[in-house]
DNA sequence: CCGCCGATCTTT
DNA sequence: AAGATCGGCGGG
């Protein structure tokens, strides 16, 4: 049986998709069989056509070419030479709509993930960062183009949300230098394991 | 708590 | 040459 949200879910615009995804469960299982997952509780939207600050905007490369593709599979990227971070790729073929995953909160495989985060002193460090949480997971490039929904074998799945999600906020996103005015970044309210920057937060709605 | 900066790879 | 980051260090 099918292992993951469903694929229509995702095949929507990322500004939809984006605050949909809070709550739900990015999961991984790792080489020694070990089950590791947390909650999604922040996220980012980039809408590839019209959107300056995502990797796509300028059309596909060997890089973006998986943001093009079907909904529902993983858009993984070097950051800065040194981390990953993971994307869910959403809207229709041909679009290059993507939302950035930027901090979980950890509710499976704890022991493991600090095997690989080891600057983690307390749980709400493990994978409270786009960079951490692909490390806590054990996400790297080999992954990329991974199918979250789970209709084609892939190690990496994203499940529906398992509870209801409180208030969440939005403000501009982290660490771009261009469409700073949008406000594509959404987060579940005082949650503690959300990213560093978190200040300027209004009520979405 | 805050700001600065180096690490190191991909793309332009 | 810059970047969708992280963590160590120094100052307040």
């Amino acid at each position: 049986m099918r292992r993951g949200v469903r694929r229509g879910f995702l095949t929507r615009d990322p500004l939809e998709v984006a605050p949909d995804l809070l709550g739900c469960v990015l999961e991984a299982t790792d080489t020694d069989g070990v089950v590791r997952a947390g909650r999604i509780v922040e996220v980012e939207a980039y809408r590839g056509d019209e959107d300056p600050a995502s990797h796509a905007y300028r059309g596909p490369t060997p890089r973006t070419e998986v943001m093009f593709g079907p909904a529902g599979h993983l858009y993984v990227y070097r950051s800065y030479g040194i981390h990953w971070c993971s994307n869910v790729v959403c809207g229709r073929v041909g679009t290059a709509a993507a939302v950035l995953v930027r901090a979980l909160e950890p509710i499976a495989g704890l022991d493991a993930m600090y095997g690989d985060r080891a600057k983690a002193r307390r749980d709400r460090d493990l994978a409270n960062g786009p960079g951490k949480l692909c490390a806590a997971l054990g996400i790297t490039g080999e992954d990329g183009g991974s199918d979250l929904c789970g209709d084609t074998p892939s190690r990496v799945h994203l499940l529906p949300r398992d509870r209801p999600v409180g208030a969440v906020v939005h403000g501009p996103r982290v660490g771009i230098s261009v469409a700073t005015e949008r406000l594509w970044r959404w987060w579940i309210d005082g949650n503690p394991n959300v990213s560093g920057s978190r200040r300027g937060g209004v009520p979405i709605g």
